[in-house]
DNA sequence: TCAAAAGTGTTGTCGCTACACCCATGT
DNA sequence: ACATGGGTGTAGCGACAACACTTTTGA
């Protein structure tokens, strides 16, 4: 790839949540340069001046990880002019979701240093990225309850059970076991699969899947999914 | 004022709204230069280097209208490479609510040629702006269920059927009279100011006030303000 | 046989919807 | 007196919350 011009004074930054042993975590670098040297950051990068805005997120998550086609959403711009320490930089957050399942931690010069932390459990973020994430994580908390989003923190073939974890999870909440599975199947929009978890110690639970076609006439129904 | 530094690849563009004759309306301006001379366009304009991008929008709010201290929020940050003709440009969009009972159209050079045109009737606009419009509604039409914000949009004291009316407008739902009053009403945040109508021709309505403490305490019990 | 999680029904309550008529005011 | 919008009550239904035990499986 040929070099490319960066906009030096507009960045983006991720907030890349993933879904692990009953946990919402996300992925930080520990920066190795200057300035907040040595401290925890999102992961982020310049826009290039031949680039979409949208494509940049993409680009950095693809650089660190090797995953593409991943669900990215903006979640907000920020550009107060003390928030970069060195000079003016406006940066735009997006927030991706990722299977953990499909995630291979990439071996690069890029990807050294990479760790995910709950997000119970932050440490001290460089810069304003505490802001930062905080607004992403609001932003996501906010989209769960009315966009079925979280099935991308899942596998594809998950059982009941995952699905409370996660939304107990992000909503901060819990739920009713019998309860919880009536809506769920009620909604109409998760197919059995027939399949069953293997080498479990306890009752082997039913997989499902999501069905999009019925999600998306449901939504032609006008009826909301709202948890 | 002393000359500012713009960041010329870099601006903010303001969706106005406001609410009059019972139609949800939107402020554009007429452009007066190249390029897209002579179209509709929304308000906007770059930001100076030393100033909070977040101040960029209320200072063309208050340059264009006179108005401060207005509802502002950020929807989105739109950067695809061809999206202004003549280079490389990315906006952050803002919508804004105001009262129009409190407008009043400044007399000066920015605000020659403004119009306030209804959602519903918007012309050809200049650039992508017609997709940063649609874009602000949609933000707007989803933050009516979960906020009260269209109260910045009506009179401080207003009627239940002029509540009514805005929601309808904004939802492009129609809601049952004696319904639509019992669930405001038991929300417990609006607030009989014992006045009522002057100067109607048919029975005068009470007038009510939005009561921001206990809106205050109904979040904090955990309920939720939803339509 | 024990541990661990899967799976399953009923009942009461509360909030929503549907629906039609009289009242106050200015012209 | 008429036109215009303001203001009101009830009954039925459906969605949600509360609640505890049996089943399956591997160790």
């Amino acid at each position: 790839m040929a070099e490319r011009t960066e906009i030096d004074n507009f960045s983006i930054d991720c907030v890349i949540f993933g879904f692990d042993k009953g946990e919402l975590k996300a992925l930080f670098i520990k920066r190795n340069t200057e300035p907040d040297f040595g401290q925890m950051a999102l992961p982020g990068g310049f826009v290039y001046l031949d680039e979409d805005l949208d494509a940049a997120p993409m680009r950095r998550l693809y650089d660190l990880t090797g995953l593409t086609n991943i669900y990215m959403k903006q979640v907000g711009t920020f550009g107060k002019l003390d928030r970069y320490p060195t000079r003016r930089v406006i940066t735009v957050v997006y927030y991706a979701l990722v299977r953990v399942s499909d995630y291979s931690m990439k071996v690069g010069p890029d990807a050294s240093e990479l760790h995910w932390i709950s997000v119970n459990n932050v440490p001290k973020l460089a810069f304003d990225h505490r802001e930062l994430f905080d607004a992403a994580l609001a932003k996501l908390q906010e989209q769960v309850h009315i966009d079925p989003i979280l099935l991308k923190l899942l596998p594809k073939e998950f059982s009941l059970s995952d699905l409370q974890e996660v939304y107990e999870a992000l909503t901060l909440e819990s739920f009713d076991k019998r309860n919880f599975r009536k809506r769920m199947l009620n909604l109409g929009v998760f197919h059995d699969t027939g399949r069953k978890q293997k080498n479990v110690s306890h009752r082997a639970a039913r997989l499902y899947r999501f069905d999009k076609k019925a999600y998306k006439k449901m939504l032609k129904r006008g009826q909301m999914f709202a948890i």
